[in-house]
DNA sequence: ACTATATATCGCAATATTACGATTAATAAT
DNA sequence: ATTATTAATCGTAATATTGCGATATATAGT
């Protein structure tokens, strides 16, 4: 993240916004995608979905499921990752208020 | 972004995860907040709300903007910016259909 | 015990982000 | 015309992210 100052910020801003950052990579993007369609994903299903290296989904995955986003569970050799409901609720809540407070006179020019 | 390869994806994955990157940082989440509670807001608003110099609200302006969730509308030395919805339904969408997605009988313990 | 399978982690290089001071640009006020 | 005021942009340093190969760990099958 740069050079940024943390420190200046609320817990719960710091918290929410790293859940936006882990969903504003489009890996990351791609991976919720696919359990949207699918349910459920181990490792090697986004190894043959996307064109990274294992390691590099390895790493994708731990940082959706560090932001709340994604479960995994042991199974066997391999370990099953599903969505989790955590923050997703307070991310709808942030989106619609914004949808709700725009008002329709404001900043129609752009600059 | 580091090195990603960014040809790997589809423009609406790509388009889509800049939003949320967008939101992904705790000073541009906080003038989102910002301007929930006061609906408008000039830079120098910001510059008094933040521990960030003028350029700095600026370019996150700026990135706000180019991820179309603010607009800017020129005020005499001034520029107003408020809240715009491009995007939001896809945001609003995709964070639903995670929520509808989740099952309960998934990943209960994680890993 | 040995081998295969699956995932996570380490170390590194390339690139992106963040923040700042200094400067520029553009309008407003005197 | 000159001077404020406001915001955007430039150049740069510090830090974070991304991706990879190599390696480590851990379970399953033979």
């Amino acid at each position: 993240m740069g050079v940024t100052k943390i420190d200046a910020y609320s817990l719960s801003v710091l918290s929410l916004s790293e859940v936006f950052k882990a969903l504003g990579h489009p890996a990351r993007l791609s991976i919720v995608s696919y359990l949207l369609q699918k349910g459920t994903c181990i490792c090697g299903d986004i190894v043959d979905e996307l064109p990274l290296a294992q390691a590099s989904i390895s790493r994708h995955l731990q940082e959706l499921k560090n932001a709340g986003i994604i479960n995994g569970q042991i199974s066997g050799t391999s370990v099953c990752y599903c969505l989790s409901d955590e923050h997703l609720e307070t991310m709808l809540t942030l989106i619609n208020s914004i949808k709700l407070s725009i008002p329709k006179t404001c900043c129609d020019e752009t600059v």
